[in-house]
DNA sequence: TTGTATGCGTTATCAT
DNA sequence: ATGATAACGCATACAA
């Protein structure tokens, strides 16, 4: 007789056992081996025995889906970002997983892909079931639009949200950003106080609220310092692609003694440039950077930059996010939301003198 | 009157609408409510409309969990990698999200972080009814203790598993690599062409697959170009933090005029150290690095490297992975798995002649 | 055309 | 100590 019986196949290999499996086989119900499972002082400690030795010989597994669909709770976080190829999103990432694992949460991950649309509809997808809460940093469009009503649902229909970095005051919830402005600030200090007058600022399109940021501790920094802010001084480079003729110009065009860009790619840019146009870092021209990726590290001479701690940034997101989900919020009490400050450092490498 | 309603509570903010919901408001049954939406020709064009008006309204989204547990699919995949933080691994993964988005698939991301404890932990985790399948890339320490247990036992509940990169030929399974060793080939090749002779190896342990197939490249055409091997000639670092002395101590002792790198870090850091001990690039010293990143691009001088097109390899891995999970296996059926490898680039850049 | 019943896998409540 | 039942939200085979 071929031996093809459907028990055979399905315990032997594929389908996982299931409770109901293993109350058929040793002949109790259902929920006698669910509680016994759960080690229930309710059950006899010879079914217990039998259930539990039955559930590790068959590998038994609780079905995540079937729990969650249960408690009403996944386990699962949301996140949402522009970029994933992306040194300072990665590393955020990697703390909001590390923590999020630690807990026991799941991360889904969706890229936005700096698309408005993809945003929405990325959240959309996950709302409806698959995670317990978000935490995202806006995408460009988005920032530009300046329209957050998917922001809005979500947090209406009581999903907790996180956003970081990129953030928007449209939006109650909580944050986590760094002090853009202080250490944009502390960075033009360091450069006056090094001697440099002549300070650019390089920058993306000031609906990056932390462009925005940046470009106030900047300002902020040349008016303590009596020196007076040269709306020509500032260059403005599309956030994605390169505009090597635009930088080429800047740098011809003006007298700099310093540079403070908003992110590593456009410093490596500037001062590929700079080197270029025959100029030398840092005697010539300083520079300091936003991100402390492998770039900044490895370039030559390699870059003073601003290290956003990125990794702290996500652990920090994933807590408070965690917390609003496992925190049953009372009837009548009011919702509470913070904004976490993360202090960011400056590295001080070969670009400054 | 107070307006405290549990309805109105309800409705506005907080808690998805279900179709029971709909179907108390409307008055019919849910059923009705879920073929009215599906637009099911059994009921009548009134209800549908009344239905599907309501449903609008109220913003209803069937719960992705509920869909999950009645299918029996959850429309995820569970990605495991050993890093995040890492440029091919990131490009591979924007591969993997951008296909499976397309398809409607969302995408779980675990990281082993290199440990092998991790990455059991989270394919358990995510083997329990969360995800339809794996993409994943294997470990340091899953490659060095060659055990792949937990690999066995996924693809033996069914769950179809893709490999990419890091593989091994103890599962079988659909894999994605790389033709490792004959772009390393035509890497040394070009340095012999060029007219080096003495080139070295810098590689990780060889249990990584990768840098075995890379290194048997590498003495192939060395073999093939009557240049004798030389075990002095090749470097062994660890993949995980810098061994500065060790590259250091390399180049002073041995008389090198090429360099292969099974990546861009090694890259960097013997171009630094070859510049360091005063030696022209690509003059007296030539360099060529595998992974196609931003420090390649931008390091100085620019570094001449092998692309490996990790986008389109996670397209692949993801459209392989789709197609195992939406084919059903008919009952006697054998399985067939297929390898699909890559063809890496060689890009050129000032590293080389 | 509409509704009832059943099941997906689990847990909790309430019998027995 | 054990089991029946309902519920989570949805889909569907099968009545009516």
């Amino acid at each position: 007789m071929i031996c093809s019986s459907d028990n055979q196949k399905s315990s032997i290999l594929k389908r996982k056992t299931t409770l109901k499996d293993i109350a058929r086989e040793l002949d109790v119900s259902i929920s006698t081996v669910s509680k016994a499972l759960k080690n229930s002082e309710e059950i006899s400690t010879d079914t217990k025995e039998k259930v539990q030795a039955f559930a590790k010989l068959y590998n038994y597994r609780p079905n995540n889906i079937a729990i969650s669909l249960k408690n009403k709770r996944t386990r699962n976080i949301g996140v949402i970002i522009p970029d994933i190829v992306h040194h300072f999103f990665t590393t955020v990432f990697r703390g909001i997983e590390k923590y999020a694992n630690s807990r026991g949460y799941n991360v889904i991950i969706c890229v936005s892909d700096e698309s408005f649309d993809k945003e929405v509809i990325n959240m959309e997808m996950l709302a409806n079931g698959s995670i317990d809460g978000f935490i995202m940093s806006l995408s460009a469009e988005t920032q530009q639009k300046n329209d957050f009503n998917h922001l809005k649902e979500v947090t209406e229909q009581g999903i907790p949200l996180v956003l970081f970095d990129r953030v928007t005051d449209e939006i109650e919830c909580d944050k986590v950003i760094i002090n853009d402005k202080e250490i944009a600030y502390a960075a033009v200090k360091k450069l006056i106080d090094s001697g440099k007058r002549k300070i650019a600022l390089v920058t993306t399109d000031s609906y990056f609220n932390v462009s925005k940021r940046r470009a106030e501790g900047y300002k902020a920094a040349l008016a303590d310092n009596e020196i007076p802010f040269d709306e020509k001084h500032v260059l403005t480079l599309p956030y994605r692609g390169i505009a090597k003729t635009k930088i080429e110009h800047f740098f011809n065009e003006n007298v700099i003694d310093a540079v403070l860009c908003v992110n590593e790619v456009f410093a490596i840019h500037c001062m590929g440039m700079i080197q270029k146009l025959g100029m030398k870092i840092p005697e010539d021209v300083s520079i300091i950077g936003f991100t402390d990726g492998l770039l900044s590290r490895y370039s030559v001479p390699s870059l003073t930059t601003v290290a956003q701690h990125g990794e702290r940034m996500g652990a920090i997101a994933a807590q408070m996010l965690i917390e609003k989900v496992e925190t049953e919020i009372q009837e009548n009490e009011e919702e509470t939301y913070r904004t976490e400050i993360i202090e960011a450092t400056l590295i001080e490498r070969e670009s400054t003198i």
